[in-house]
DNA sequence: GGTAGATCGCTT
DNA sequence: AGCGATCTACCC
């Protein structure tokens, strides 16, 4: 009899818990295997990972249930993933279950069909007494050799017990056999046999292949500014990696995932790569995954849960854009993908390299503290394109000299004169709808989502007001719900407002909005693309989403409306954020022939951010962001474990919050003494009608924080069992 | 998350 | 006492 060890995906367990499952005879159950199980009274059947294999069982347990049915391939993970999922469960406070369920494909059973298939062995004697089903399933086989079983029966007119008898006659040999390599989903035609690298580019890819085929787990800060060639490095290091007979990940941005970028690969890389995007259904990918497994796609493109695809034998990660915050994951495990990269990377020995025009800060320092190896791109690859000229926009002389529109003359008159060019214009405003919030003139209510107690946003376009924060939208109201009166106000500018706003200035123009809203459908963000690339607009107004990597030749005016909004956010990112948005969209203006021009209007144009962005002095942002973060104890000179505590019942919530506070300071003494700071509500104390109180710990070193966060919440939910208390690893939202 | 069994509270 | 509504513990 054998027993086996096994986790479930249980969305109650905030810890794992292991249950003992008898294996039934005959069933194959390796270590790594998927299975379904019945679970509690109902025996609902629940997905399960085998952790391990035992032939006796510890007696206190009561009843023992029989595993159902093993899904899919087996095993489903391999001892390395086990290994990775175990660093990542401890790092960020995540369940095992859930750690390894980023390793599985959704539905194991379509990444691979197993069928039966048979073969001949030897032509049948004489003496074999051949009925004539038999004989017809022989001339089937004969003829179709390839055909499943299944097949072979139905057009043969045999039953299983006639292929069973010629069987046992060892005249055939029934065997089972996976699917072919399912066919990729991109086919491309390798015609890009890659560029010639100026020096800085050759220079960059040598070091990087250089530690790759010395099998160090080096990383690489590859710092080159906008349109420097980043991508043909990464491309060059990729094929020599290949030819070295390893694979590479390239991880972008789930909002860089182009088709632009998408065909550049394929164009170089041919059927050899694999694409990951949130997009595909299960069986899309699936069929990548196994591609991968296989190793028939040795480069392996998507957002960071690409990660987890199951490259055999991986030689290079590459995270490009390395600073955007979609690479830290908001749901359980909460992982950032750069950490899991660098602990891939160091176990595997092999290079990783982060990518970028703007470095996170925590990526500059560590390059500065020699920690990563810098390798710069100063130069633009395309030869005539020039930097972009930059001017702030002081918008306290317009209030002053009473233009109080949110438009300073000076930027409609850059846009009146690119409306005569014939040329286009990019205004920037990082917040869609059309008003922020809608309050009362008379007794300054301000209409709020019930249930997170955020303002609603006004979106004229449905005539909705809806919470940006749960989705929630309710019909706009004609009277002050508190106080009756008529006078309600809309307050603060979206980029609805904004587009009807230009549309009284300039009724002859053709204008655009591009947000989140307007990009939703599947094909939503290239359409919208293809029609700035095709000229279909004079003025585009749009969120941070144009920010990002488009090449729009025709621009040649970038408009900033506030750059005010994101600076004065309550998050130390938020100076290091409007840094890396000011760079990335003023990158789009003039990159065809025509120089580009870039206004920024702000009401604090003295602000070392707003000054080295126009000045476009990268070094000085960061020595006074480091200088900064230095001061108020900030990453990289510090360590934060946001603890986030959550419940229905808002006194039981604050007690627990108390309570955990307590049990933090007391485990924490001594030398490694870490600070505790709150508790205190969180800034959106209500989402959904659940409650949301919050603790931040604080520490130079990540393992004290994880170690202490790690034993108290442990004490705290065996207290607490209708409390969710969930740590957060240097978060990317501090509210 | 779902279920059974315990407990609560109101009805007859 | 009788029965639905709510609470609590546990699931191999």
């Amino acid at each position: 009899m054998a027993f086996a060890q096994i986790i479930v995906k249980l969305a109650a367990h905030q810890t794992d818990s292991v249950y003992t499952y008898r294996i039934p005879d005959g069933m194959r159950v390796p270590v790594g295997s998927m299975v379904r199980v019945p679970f509690g009274k109902g025996n609902r059947m629940l997905d399960g990972f085998v952790l391990g294999i035992t032939q006796t069982v510890d007696g206190s347990i009561g009843r023992i249930k029989d595993i159902e049915e093993v899904s899919g391939r087996e095993p489903v993970f391999t001892g390395r993933e086990l290994v990775m999922a175990q660093w990542m469960s401890r790092r960020y406070d995540a369940p095992l279950s859930s750690c390894l369920a980023l390793f599985v494909p959704r539905d194991p059973d379509k990444t691979v069909q197993i069928r039966v298939c048979a073969r001949q062995l030897r032509e049948p004697v004489p003496k074999d007494r051949i009925g004539t089903v038999q004989k017809s399933f022989l001339n089937v086989l004969a003829e179709h050799p390839d055909w499943s079983l299944s097949l072979l029966m139905k057009a043969s007119g045999a039953a299983r017990s006639s292929v069973r008898s010629l069987e046992n006659k060892g005249i055939i040999e029934c065997f089972e056999e996976s699917d072919q390599t399912p066919a990729p989903l991109v086919i491309q035609r390798v015609t890009d046999p890659g560029k010639e690298l100026n020096a800085e580019q050759k220079q960059a890819a040598d070091r990087i292949i250089r530690a790759f085929h010395e099998g160090r787990s080096s990383k690489f800060l590859l710092y080159g500014i906008t349109g420097s060639g980043k991508t043909e490095v990464y491309m060059n290091c990729m094929e020599q990696v290949l030819t070295a007979g390893k694979g590479a990940y390239l991880l972008v941005p789930e909002i860089s995932l182009t088709p632009q970028l998408v065909e550049r690969l394929a164009r170089r890389f041919g059927d050899q790569i694999a694409v990951l995007h949130s997009r595909l259904n299960d069986t899309e990918r699936s069929r990548e995954w196994e591609r991968i497994r296989r190793g028939a796609a040795k480069v392996v493109v998507g957002p960071r849960s690409a990660l987890f695809a199951p490259m055999p034998d991986p030689g290079l990660i590459i995270l490009d854009e390395e600073h955007e915050s979609s690479y830290k994951s908001e749901i359980t495990p909460r992982y950032h993908a750069r950490e899991v990269a660098e602990e891939m990377a160091a176990r595997g020995g092999f290079p990783l390299v982060l990518g970028s025009a703007t470095p996170s800060c925590e990526s500059y320092y560590q390059a500065l503290e020699g920690q990563a190896e810098l390798l710069r791109l100063s130069r633009r690859a395309v030869q005539d394109a020039v930097l972009p000229a930059i001017r702030l926009i002081d918008m306290r002389k317009e209030i002053a000299s009473g233009n109080m529109t949110g438009f300073s003359g000076e930027l409609i008159a850059a846009v009146k004169d690119r409306l005569a060019k014939n040329e286009q214009s990019i205004l920037f405003l990082n917040r869609r709808g059309y008003s922020s919030f809608v309050s009362c003139r008379k007794c300054g209510f301000v209409l709020r989502c019930p249930a997170c107690f955020l303002p609603y946003t006004y979106h004229k376009e449905q005539n909705l007001l809806i919470c940006h924060h749960c989705g929630r939208a309710v019909q706009p109201v004609d009277t002050c719900p508190s106080c009756g009166s008529r006078y309600l106000r809309m307050s603060g500018m979206g980029t609805e407002r904004i587009v009807e706003d230009l549309a009284g200035l300039f009724p002859e123009a053709r204008i655009m909005r591009m947000d989140a809203s307007t990009t939703s459908g599947k094909n939503g963000f290239q359409e919208a693309y293809e029609q700035i690339r095709d000229h279909q607009a004079d003025i585009i107004v749009g969120t941070q989403m144009i920010a990002k990597g488009m090449d729009m030749p025709l621009v040649t005016l970038v408009g900033v409306i506030s750059a005010d909004m994101s600076l004065y956010y309550p998050d130390f990112h938020s100076t290091e954020r409007t840094f890396q948005l000011l760079t990335q969209v003023a990158g789009r203006a003039g990159r065809g022939d025509r120089p580009g021009e870039v206004l920024i209007q702000t009401y604090e144009p003295n602000h070392y951010v707003l000054q080295s962005v126009a000045a476009h002095d990268d070094a000085e942002f960061y020595r006074q962001e480091l200088a900064s973060r230095e001061t108020l104890v900030c990453p990289p000179f510090a360590h934060f474990l946001q603890i986030l505590l959550t419940g229905r019942e808002e006194d039981k919530v604050r007690q627990a919050a108390g309570e955990l506070a307590g049990i933090l300071q007391r485990e924490s003494s001594g030398t490694d003494a870490v600070a505790v700071l709150g508790p205190a509500p969180a800034e959106l104390g209500r989402i959904d009608n659940v409650f949301r109180w919050k603790l931040l710990l604080r520490h130079p070193e990540e393992e004290p924080l994880i170690r202490l966060g790690g034993r108290c919440l442990e004490m705290f939910r065996e207290r607490y069992r209708d409390i969710t208390a969930a740590a957060d690893l240097n978060p990317v939202n501090m509210y």
